[in-house]
DNA sequence: CTTTAGTGTTCTCTCCTGCTTTACACTAAC
DNA sequence: GTTAGTGTAAAGCAGGAGAGAACACTAAAG
């Protein structure tokens, strides 16, 4: 029922993306799925739909994933990284103006106003995907923490680079030190805070793609509980 | 054609799976999904299939992935590392306990012998990410690049901590220096070496899920190349 | 005990659509 | 010209997506 204009039909046009990416032609791709090249043609154009196993075999046979087929082919992919990245792979573009290193001084910083210093370690945003130096400063008053519970999708990877960095995961609680990593599903509520009076400094990576079976519904938003 | 004992069967159980772990009924599925109660116990028993819009559907209203609906169902998720958090969330295990923190002095390091010293900074292999501290020591001799090219599938970030380490992604070479970031697709060939006399320190975090359009194949072996 | 509302399942039947086949229009090479 | 390649159009069959009713079961109310 509910559904928006025909969302899924944009899978036509994606198949056909991708088969013109890898330069096969309708007949070939016909032969190695196993259905006619006139059906393919029609898929592509709308006209048709593939069973769901004609479907699974076309993603494999051009060797994307199931996700990609239904995603808005309007948009430019992720944001031309990959056209960069190319052209420094063949000497066209320095790694700096690939946007493949990123310089220390010359990182795009998300600043968060309130809170910790977000600093951004990929030169573009990449998708569902965040590499990050955060750094908090000493707290205003060493003891409570201060920000609320957070919790959202995804999986977060961390570790401690300079300083002390009081954190609360679930019901638990702890301190961390230099070189000690910590990685959870972030849908459990956590936070992190400084009670020390030296600044922390922590990378993050915060992967949207591998959050766990169980956490694996939609909504990107930070939610706050409590 | 071709393909192997009816792989996508399991989609059937995976969406039963799904549809059980939110505790929604056959006959609510079948409400926003928009077609019968009975059509849908079929498929989930493999007696029928969706159509692609049908099964798009099914993915939103379950919240979802594609891919996810295809993978193996029999095979347990992750490494248990979901159970664990979930008592550390509830208060019943210590962070470090539940594998959530893990200490520097705990480290498992996968000693390569040859090359970089790797130390893993998850208590355990996360399926598809890496998240590692990297240590080069200094090169015999400073000068040649000693290891070989090496691609492989996904995408990996780095942030140097201390010490000059020494790249080349695909044709194009730089040096990183403290706080310097990288981030480029796994599938670009690629090495790093450092060239001088001081060690090297590095984190690292290579993401299998986040494998750019254009290297979305499958295998997921190191190969070197030259 | 009976009723009621909920669960998942098993039928039978219809009609839609996935898919094949054959044919057409076009281009590039020989 | 022929030949081989591309993508497309039209006609038709048949399998299966899906509907709808009835069945068997459980748990809570009356």
């Amino acid at each position: 029922m509910s559904e928006e204009l025909q969302e899924w039909r944009k899978c036509g046009e994606n198949i056909r993306i991708a088969r013109e990416g890898v330069e096969m032609s309708v007949r070939e791709l016909a032969r190695r799925v196993g259905v006619s090249a006139s059906h393919i043609s029609q898929v592509e154009r709308g006209l048709a739909s593939f069973s769901v196993p004609a479907l699974y075999n076309v993603a494999s046979e051009l060797g994307i994933s199931m996700d990609s087929l239904f995603e808005d082919p309007s948009q430019p992919k992720s944001q031309s990284n990959a056209e960069d990245e190319q052209k420094a792979a063949d000497g066209q573009l320095s790694l700096d103006d690939a946007g493949i290193v990123l310089r220390k001084d010359r990182r795009p910083s998300l600043d968060l106003t309130k809170g910790p210093t977000w600093e951004r370690l990929t030169s573009r945003p990449e998708n569902g995907s965040e590499f990050i130096e955060v750094i908090y400063e000493p707290g205003i008053d060493g003891a409570n923490p201060p920000s609320d519970l957070v919790q959202h999708t995804g999986r977060e990877y961390g570790i401690i680079i300079e300083g002390e960095l009081s954190v609360q995961v679930g019901m638990g609680f702890t301190l961390l030190k230099p070189g000690d990593s910590i990685s959870f599903d972030c849908s459990i509520p956590h936070r992190f805070w400084n009670a020390t009076s030296a600044p922390v400094r922590a990378i993050w990576f915060i992967s949207e793609l591998a959050a766990s079976e169980a956490s694996h519904r939609q909504g990107s938003e930070y939610l706050h509980v409590y």
